[in-house]
DNA sequence: GTTTGCGCTTTCTAAAAGTTAGTGCAATCC
DNA sequence: GGATTGCACTAACTTTTAGAAAGCGCAAAC
Protein backbone atom coordinates (compact mmCIF):
# COMPACT_ATOMS: atom_id res chain seq x y z
CA UNK A 1 0.00 0.00 0.00
CA UNK A 2 3.14 2.31 -0.02
CA UNK A 3 2.96 1.20 -3.62
CA UNK A 4 1.27 4.46 -4.61
CA UNK A 5 0.28 6.22 -7.75
CA UNK A 6 2.90 9.16 -7.31
CA UNK A 7 1.34 11.13 -11.14
CA UNK A 8 -1.86 11.11 -9.04
CA UNK A 9 -1.06 12.28 -5.93
CA UNK A 10 1.17 14.84 -7.38
CA UNK A 11 -2.13 16.45 -9.09
CA UNK A 12 -5.35 15.93 -7.78
CA UNK A 13 -4.58 15.28 -4.19
CA UNK A 14 -2.77 17.90 -4.08
CA UNK A 15 -5.02 21.21 -2.34
CA UNK A 16 -3.34 23.65 -4.95
CA UNK A 17 -3.31 22.16 -8.48
CA UNK A 18 -5.52 23.41 -11.30
CA UNK A 19 -6.88 20.27 -11.75
CA UNK A 20 -8.81 20.20 -8.22
CA UNK A 21 -10.56 23.53 -8.92
CA UNK A 22 -11.83 21.79 -12.31
CA UNK A 23 -12.52 18.57 -10.73
CA UNK A 24 -14.54 20.74 -8.24
CA UNK A 25 -16.33 22.43 -10.80
CA UNK A 26 -17.28 18.97 -12.53
CA UNK A 27 -18.32 17.30 -9.67
CA UNK A 28 -19.93 20.23 -8.02
CA UNK A 29 -23.43 19.96 -6.93
CA UNK A 30 -24.73 20.87 -10.43
CA UNK A 31 -21.88 20.35 -12.66
CA UNK A 32 -21.66 17.00 -13.28
CA UNK A 33 -25.76 16.73 -13.74
CA UNK A 34 -25.42 19.72 -16.29
CA UNK A 35 -22.85 18.14 -18.13
CA UNK A 36 -24.49 14.77 -18.37
CA UNK A 37 -28.26 16.85 -19.50
CA UNK A 38 -25.52 18.16 -21.92
CA UNK A 39 -24.60 15.11 -23.36
CA UNK A 40 -27.84 14.73 -25.19
CA UNK A 41 -27.77 17.77 -27.05
CA UNK A 42 -27.88 21.16 -26.68
CA UNK A 43 -30.49 23.33 -24.47
CA UNK A 44 -31.38 26.37 -23.79
CA UNK A 45 -31.08 27.90 -20.39
CA UNK A 46 -34.45 27.50 -19.26
CA UNK A 47 -35.05 24.07 -20.88
CA UNK A 48 -31.56 23.09 -19.05
CA UNK A 49 -33.21 23.73 -15.89
CA UNK A 50 -36.19 21.85 -16.21
CA UNK A 51 -34.37 19.02 -16.92
CA UNK A 52 -31.83 19.19 -13.87
CA UNK A 53 -34.57 18.68 -11.65
CA UNK A 54 -33.97 21.38 -8.34
CA UNK A 55 -31.39 23.49 -9.30
CA UNK A 56 -31.83 27.23 -8.71
CA UNK A 57 -31.74 29.96 -11.74
CA UNK A 58 -29.03 31.27 -9.14
CA UNK A 59 -26.62 27.69 -9.10
CA UNK A 60 -27.25 26.72 -13.04
CA UNK A 61 -26.08 30.50 -14.39
CA UNK A 62 -23.31 29.80 -12.07
CA UNK A 63 -22.59 26.26 -12.66
CA UNK A 64 -22.48 27.13 -16.33
CA UNK A 65 -20.42 29.87 -16.05
CA UNK A 66 -17.60 28.02 -14.39
CA UNK A 67 -17.76 25.44 -17.04
CA UNK A 68 -17.72 27.67 -19.49
CA UNK A 69 -15.08 28.67 -18.07
CA UNK A 70 -13.41 25.86 -17.99
CA UNK A 71 -13.57 24.86 -21.48
CA UNK A 72 -16.15 22.32 -20.98
CA UNK A 73 -19.24 24.18 -21.97
CA UNK A 74 -19.54 26.75 -24.83
CA UNK A 75 -22.16 29.78 -25.11
CA UNK A 76 -24.03 30.86 -28.07
CA UNK A 77 -26.19 33.89 -28.23
CA UNK A 78 -28.29 34.83 -31.01
CA UNK A 79 -28.98 38.07 -31.74
CA UNK A 80 -32.81 37.57 -32.56
CA UNK A 81 -35.13 39.67 -29.87
CA UNK A 82 -35.23 38.35 -27.42
CA UNK A 83 -31.85 37.01 -27.77
CA UNK A 84 -31.93 32.94 -27.61
CA UNK A 85 -29.08 31.50 -25.48
CA UNK A 86 -28.00 28.06 -25.92
CA UNK A 87 -25.78 25.57 -24.02
CA UNK A 88 -23.46 22.67 -25.43
CA UNK A 89 -20.52 21.17 -24.82
CA UNK A 90 -17.13 21.23 -26.10
CA UNK A 91 -15.41 18.35 -27.69
CA UNK A 92 -13.37 18.11 -24.03
CA UNK A 93 -16.65 18.55 -22.37
CA UNK A 94 -18.11 15.73 -24.03
CA UNK A 95 -15.50 13.41 -23.46
CA UNK A 96 -15.78 14.64 -19.63
CA UNK A 97 -19.42 14.42 -19.94
CA UNK A 98 -19.04 10.68 -21.31
CA UNK A 99 -17.06 9.44 -18.27
CA UNK A 100 -20.00 11.37 -15.42
CA UNK A 101 -22.34 9.57 -17.58
CA UNK A 102 -21.07 6.01 -17.03
CA UNK A 103 -20.35 7.11 -13.37
CA UNK A 104 -23.90 7.84 -13.21
CA UNK A 105 -25.24 4.69 -14.95
CA UNK A 106 -23.00 2.68 -12.32
CA UNK A 107 -24.81 4.19 -9.51
CA UNK A 108 -28.09 3.76 -10.80
CA UNK A 109 -27.52 0.20 -12.16
CA UNK A 110 -26.43 -0.35 -8.67
CA UNK A 111 -28.80 1.50 -6.43
CA UNK A 112 -30.28 -1.60 -4.97
CA UNK A 113 -27.59 -2.84 -3.35
CA UNK A 114 -26.62 0.57 -2.19
CA UNK A 115 -30.11 1.05 -0.69
CA UNK A 116 -29.72 -2.75 1.12
CA UNK A 117 -26.29 -1.23 2.48
CA UNK A 118 -27.89 2.35 4.00
CA UNK A 119 -30.67 -0.11 5.27
CA UNK A 120 -28.62 -2.61 6.93
CA UNK A 121 -26.15 0.91 8.16
CA UNK A 122 -29.36 2.15 9.84
CA UNK A 123 -29.97 -0.84 11.61
CA UNK A 124 -27.12 -0.95 12.85
CA UNK A 125 -26.59 2.91 14.01
CA UNK B 1 -32.72 17.26 -28.77
CA UNK B 2 -36.16 15.88 -27.92
CA UNK B 3 -34.77 13.07 -28.36
CA UNK B 4 -34.35 12.61 -24.79
CA UNK B 5 -33.09 8.97 -22.68
CA UNK B 6 -35.77 8.65 -20.27
CA UNK B 7 -34.19 6.09 -18.38
CA UNK B 8 -31.80 8.90 -17.07
CA UNK B 9 -33.59 11.41 -16.86
CA UNK B 10 -36.43 9.56 -15.25
CA UNK B 11 -33.53 8.71 -12.49
CA UNK B 12 -30.76 11.16 -11.26
CA UNK B 13 -32.37 13.91 -12.75
CA UNK B 14 -34.97 13.51 -10.47
CA UNK B 15 -34.66 15.64 -7.34
CA UNK B 16 -35.92 13.09 -4.76
CA UNK B 17 -34.55 9.84 -6.37
CA UNK B 18 -31.87 7.90 -4.11
CA UNK B 19 -29.49 8.04 -6.99
CA UNK B 20 -29.14 11.74 -6.74
CA UNK B 21 -28.07 11.22 -3.27
CA UNK B 22 -25.14 8.93 -3.65
CA UNK B 23 -24.27 10.91 -6.51
CA UNK B 24 -24.07 13.75 -3.96
CA UNK B 25 -22.07 11.55 -1.83
CA UNK B 26 -19.52 10.22 -4.35
CA UNK B 27 -19.00 13.81 -6.12
CA UNK B 28 -19.61 15.83 -3.32
CA UNK B 29 -16.17 17.85 -2.07
CA UNK B 30 -14.18 14.66 -0.67
CA UNK B 31 -16.23 11.72 -1.74
CA UNK B 32 -14.94 11.35 -4.96
CA UNK B 33 -10.89 12.14 -3.64
CA UNK B 34 -11.40 9.84 -0.97
CA UNK B 35 -12.55 6.69 -3.29
CA UNK B 36 -9.80 7.48 -5.11
CA UNK B 37 -7.27 7.57 -2.55
CA UNK B 38 -8.75 4.16 -1.23
CA UNK B 39 -8.08 2.95 -4.82
CA UNK B 40 -4.59 2.72 -4.24
CA UNK B 41 -5.14 0.26 -1.15
CA UNK B 42 -6.44 0.58 2.21
CA UNK B 43 -5.59 3.33 4.02
CA UNK B 44 -6.18 4.46 8.69
CA UNK B 45 -8.09 7.30 9.01
CA UNK B 46 -4.99 10.14 9.55
CA UNK B 47 -3.17 8.56 6.41
CA UNK B 48 -5.67 9.14 4.09
CA UNK B 49 -6.19 12.54 5.50
CA UNK B 50 -2.88 13.41 4.63
CA UNK B 51 -3.36 11.75 1.19
CA UNK B 52 -6.46 13.72 0.42
CA UNK B 53 -4.44 17.14 1.21
CA UNK B 54 -6.91 19.90 2.47
CA UNK B 55 -9.70 17.93 4.04
CA UNK B 56 -10.21 18.70 7.53
CA UNK B 57 -10.67 15.97 10.17
CA UNK B 58 -14.57 16.95 10.29
CA UNK B 59 -15.28 16.72 6.89
CA UNK B 60 -13.41 13.04 6.13
CA UNK B 61 -14.94 11.38 9.09
CA UNK B 62 -18.70 12.56 7.98
CA UNK B 63 -17.58 11.64 3.51
CA UNK B 64 -16.30 8.47 5.50
CA UNK B 65 -19.35 7.74 7.42
CA UNK B 66 -21.60 8.58 4.12
CA UNK B 67 -19.63 6.37 2.17
CA UNK B 68 -19.57 3.67 4.61
CA UNK B 69 -23.21 4.17 4.43
CA UNK B 70 -23.97 3.70 0.52
CA UNK B 71 -21.74 0.39 0.76
CA UNK B 72 -18.84 1.77 -1.09
CA UNK B 73 -16.18 1.81 1.74
CA UNK B 74 -15.91 -0.68 4.46
CA UNK B 75 -14.43 0.38 7.83
CA UNK B 76 -12.74 -2.19 10.02
CA UNK B 77 -11.72 -1.44 13.66
CA UNK B 78 -9.26 -3.52 14.99
CA UNK B 79 -9.56 -4.40 18.90
CA UNK B 80 -6.38 -3.61 20.08
CA UNK B 81 -5.33 -0.62 22.57
CA UNK B 82 -5.25 1.94 21.05
CA UNK B 83 -7.49 0.42 18.69
CA UNK B 84 -6.71 0.63 14.57
CA UNK B 85 -9.40 1.96 12.40
CA UNK B 86 -8.36 0.90 8.66
CA UNK B 87 -10.82 2.03 5.73
CA UNK B 88 -11.20 0.22 2.24
CA UNK B 89 -13.53 0.17 -0.56
CA UNK B 90 -15.91 -2.69 -1.09
CA UNK B 91 -16.46 -4.16 -4.56
CA UNK B 92 -19.00 -1.73 -5.34
CA UNK B 93 -16.79 0.88 -4.32
CA UNK B 94 -13.74 -0.30 -6.29
CA UNK B 95 -15.67 -0.13 -9.65
CA UNK B 96 -17.17 3.36 -8.93
CA UNK B 97 -13.87 4.47 -7.92
CA UNK B 98 -12.73 3.40 -11.13
CA UNK B 99 -14.71 5.32 -12.67
CA UNK B 100 -13.96 8.22 -10.52
CA UNK B 101 -10.23 7.61 -11.42
CA UNK B 102 -10.80 7.59 -14.86
CA UNK B 103 -12.34 10.88 -14.90
CA UNK B 104 -9.80 12.36 -12.62
CA UNK B 105 -6.87 11.46 -15.65
CA UNK B 106 -9.20 12.50 -18.03
CA UNK B 107 -9.38 16.11 -16.26
CA UNK B 108 -5.36 16.06 -15.63
CA UNK B 109 -4.47 15.07 -18.70
CA UNK B 110 -6.36 18.03 -20.18
CA UNK B 111 -5.29 20.32 -17.92
CA UNK B 112 -3.28 22.48 -20.56
CA UNK B 113 -6.65 22.98 -22.14
CA UNK B 114 -8.37 23.94 -19.74
CA UNK B 115 -5.88 26.81 -18.68
CA UNK B 116 -5.95 28.12 -21.91
CA UNK B 117 -9.62 28.31 -21.87
CA UNK B 118 -9.65 29.54 -18.32
CA UNK B 119 -7.12 32.57 -19.62
CA UNK B 120 -9.84 33.07 -23.06
CA UNK B 121 -12.41 33.28 -20.88
CA UNK B 122 -10.86 35.96 -18.36
CA UNK B 123 -9.33 37.93 -21.15
CA UNK B 124 -13.15 38.34 -22.71
CA UNK B 125 -14.78 39.32 -19.72
C1' DG C 1 7.53 13.43 31.94
C1' DT C 2 6.53 15.89 27.91
C1' DT C 3 5.59 15.55 23.23
C1' DT C 4 3.43 12.98 19.42
C1' DG C 5 0.03 10.35 17.16
C1' DC C 6 -4.36 8.08 17.14
C1' DG C 7 -9.59 8.57 15.59
C1' DC C 8 -12.66 10.96 16.11
C1' DT C 9 -16.51 14.82 18.21
C1' DT C 10 -17.82 19.43 19.52
C1' DT C 11 -18.02 24.29 19.01
C1' DC C 12 -17.65 28.40 16.48
C1' DT C 13 -17.05 31.06 12.30
C1' DA C 14 -16.68 31.69 7.27
C1' DA C 15 -18.22 30.40 2.82
C1' DA C 16 -21.41 28.42 -0.24
C1' DA C 17 -25.99 27.25 -1.69
C1' DG C 18 -30.86 28.24 -1.82
C1' DT C 19 -34.95 31.55 -1.94
C1' DT C 20 -37.21 35.39 -3.44
C1' DA C 21 -37.80 39.23 -6.10
C1' DG C 22 -36.87 42.13 -9.97
C1' DT C 23 -35.27 43.34 -14.99
C1' DG C 24 -37.04 44.45 -19.94
C1' DC C 25 -39.01 42.63 -23.76
C1' DA C 26 -42.05 39.53 -26.85
C1' DA C 27 -45.33 36.22 -27.83
C1' DT C 28 -49.61 34.07 -26.39
C1' DC C 29 -54.05 33.67 -24.01
C1' DC C 30 -58.70 35.28 -23.14
C1' DG D 1 -55.93 44.86 -25.70
C1' DG D 2 -54.66 43.87 -20.94
C1' DA D 3 -52.79 40.21 -18.45
C1' DT D 4 -50.07 36.35 -18.19
C1' DT D 5 -46.22 33.60 -19.44
C1' DG D 6 -41.63 32.72 -20.83
C1' DC D 7 -37.00 34.30 -21.55
C1' DA D 8 -32.00 34.76 -19.41
C1' DC D 9 -30.30 36.49 -16.04
C1' DT D 10 -28.74 39.63 -11.64
C1' DA D 11 -29.09 41.27 -6.79
C1' DA D 12 -30.33 41.03 -1.93
C1' DC D 13 -31.20 38.19 1.77
C1' DT D 14 -31.42 33.71 4.48
C1' DT D 15 -30.24 29.08 5.45
C1' DT D 16 -27.32 25.29 5.00
C1' DT D 17 -22.81 23.51 4.71
C1' DA D 18 -17.91 23.52 4.99
C1' DG D 19 -13.73 24.63 7.39
C1' DA D 20 -10.70 25.91 11.58
C1' DA D 21 -9.56 25.10 16.22
C1' DA D 22 -9.81 22.86 20.35
C1' DG D 23 -10.57 18.77 23.19
C1' DC D 24 -10.92 13.60 24.29
C1' DG D 25 -8.47 9.54 26.56
C1' DC D 26 -4.85 6.64 25.82
C1' DA D 27 -0.15 4.77 24.51
C1' DA D 28 4.31 4.77 22.58
C1' DA D 29 8.45 7.39 21.61
C1' DC D 30 11.87 10.77 23.01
Amino acid sequence: MTGVDDELAASVFARDCASRGVLTDVTGRWGGLALAALHDGAFRFNALRRRVDGVSEKMLAQTLQALERDGLVRREVQATIPPRVEYSLTDLGARVAAKFVELIELVEGEIGTVREAQAAYDRAH
